[in-house]
DNA sequence: AACACTTTCAACCGCAATAAA
DNA sequence: TTTTATTGCGGTTGAAAGTGT
């Protein structure tokens, strides 16, 4: 049995709200307020419609100093920036940018912001390699645009990110990885191996993203959809890799790669609200900064970095510092013991609400 | 001009978390 | 403590607008 609707509805209006339903609620919203009840809204001023309804336009539309459009290339920085750290979690990101609701930021970043980035990462690493990968090349057009926000989504641009960077860095070295466990370690080489075969190659709809049932019923309801007919069968499809997946393995990798000034603050992400005066201001980290910059703006930073910058940016530049031994113990040394990384690190949303303390979030960008 | 295809984005859906009874 | 109601969220849909042929 599963619960109540929220409202009757076959006896609500759906649809796109009029002018006139549109200046009741705000009228009221105005004046009276939300009463503390979005469900007994509509009711108490004559409106038909859901109670979610109401609260969603009221928030995405009719809320004062609200946005729409025009997204700044500061504000291109700083979704791609959270997205690639935190994931969807776009109210928190819808957090960090007053007048932005979660939802333009969700459509903005599917819709734009995606296609733009991973886009001049495909033309940047397609340049870079187009010599030697010509073969490869022709068969991932198709399926290039097929994106998909899961988890290895994030890996991936975290890898191609890295990659082009800096092409030497433990990324394209199984051997020089942490340990973590044996499927962890298998997904990522099989990652590695389908970036470096095909640099075009993205992600794909069909991903088994998570192991949950509700992704997977969805999968399933999409096999027979247009959007999935036209997507090119591909190896991620084999992989499964979730969330806690992805903050593991980058977890584990930004130990590595990022001194400590490479880590980028984000103060009081979990309660913060875009309508809270005193909010604390997110920057993006200036190096990350400078490469989404670059990838956005589609400057070659690949092409302008001289080879001892390359390897000065390597991720065991400070190989012969005392400070890489801690690194080391993690990552050469240690058995896996079993307890994610990312226990005590950035991964976990909830954990940064529960703790509500000010989080550092590894990127781990060569840059 | 007409049609097909793609993109955009407002709105909806269902689940999980939380609050209230 | 359990049940029920409500809120908040991320994923998804579909109509409208845009673009290409």
């Amino acid at each position: 049995m599963g619960r109540a609707p929220c409202c009757d509805k076959a006896n609500v209006k759906r649809g796109p709200w009029s002018a006139e339903e549109d200046a009741k609620l705000k009228d009221y919203i105005e004046k009276d307020g939300t009463g503390g009840n979005w469900i007994a809204l509509p009711q108490k001023i004559g409106l038909n419609r859901c109670g979610k309804s109401c609260r969603l336009r009221w928030l995405n539309y009719l809320r004062p100093n609200i946005r729409h459009g025009g997204f700044s290339e500061e504000e291109d920085n700083l979704i791609c920036s959270l997205y690639i750290s935190i994931g969807s979690r776009w109210s928190i990101i819808a957090a960090q940018l007053p007048g932005r609701t979660d939802n333009d930021i969700k459509n903005y970043w599917n819709t734009k912001l995606k296609k733009k980035l991973l886009g001049r990462r495909r033309e940047s690493l397609l340049n870079r390699s187009s010599s030697m990968k010509d073969a490869h090349s022709s068969k991932d057009a198709t399926s290039s645009q097929a994106l998909s926000n899961s988890a290895l989504e994030r890996l991936q641009l975290h890898m191609q990110l890295q990659n082009l960077q800096s092409p030497f860095s433990f990324y394209n070295n199984p051997a020089l990885w942490p340990k973590v466990p044996p499927l962890l370690h298998e997904k990522m080489t099989q990652s590695l191996q389908i970036l470096n075969e095909s640099p075009y190659q993205l992600m794909q709809p069909t991903l088994s993203s998570s192991s949950s049932p509700k992704n997977d019923q969805k999968a399933e309801t999409h096999e027979s959809s247009p959007a999935a007919s036209h997507s090119a069968p591909s190896d991620f499809a084999n992989l499964s890799f979730n969330d806690a997946d992805f903050s593991e393995l980058v977890n584990s990798m930004t130990n590595c790669v990022s001194s400590s000034d490479r880590y980028v603050s984000l103060p009081d992400i979990g309660v913060n609200s875009i309508d809270q005066p005193n909010r604390t201001q997110f920057l993006p980290d200036p190096i990350i900064h400078t490469e989404l910059d670059n990838s956005l703006n589609c400057n070659k930073s690949d092409g302008s970095m001289s080879q001892q910058n390359q390897v000065d940016e390597f991720c065991f530049k400070d190989m012969n510092s005392t400070s890489r031994d801690p690194l080391q113990a993690l990552w050469c040394d240690n058995e896996y013991s079993g307890q994610s990384a990312s226990s005590y690190c950035w991964d976990s949303t909830s954990a940064l609400l529960c703790e509500g303390i000010s989080q550092d979030y590894g990127f781990g960008y060569n840059m």
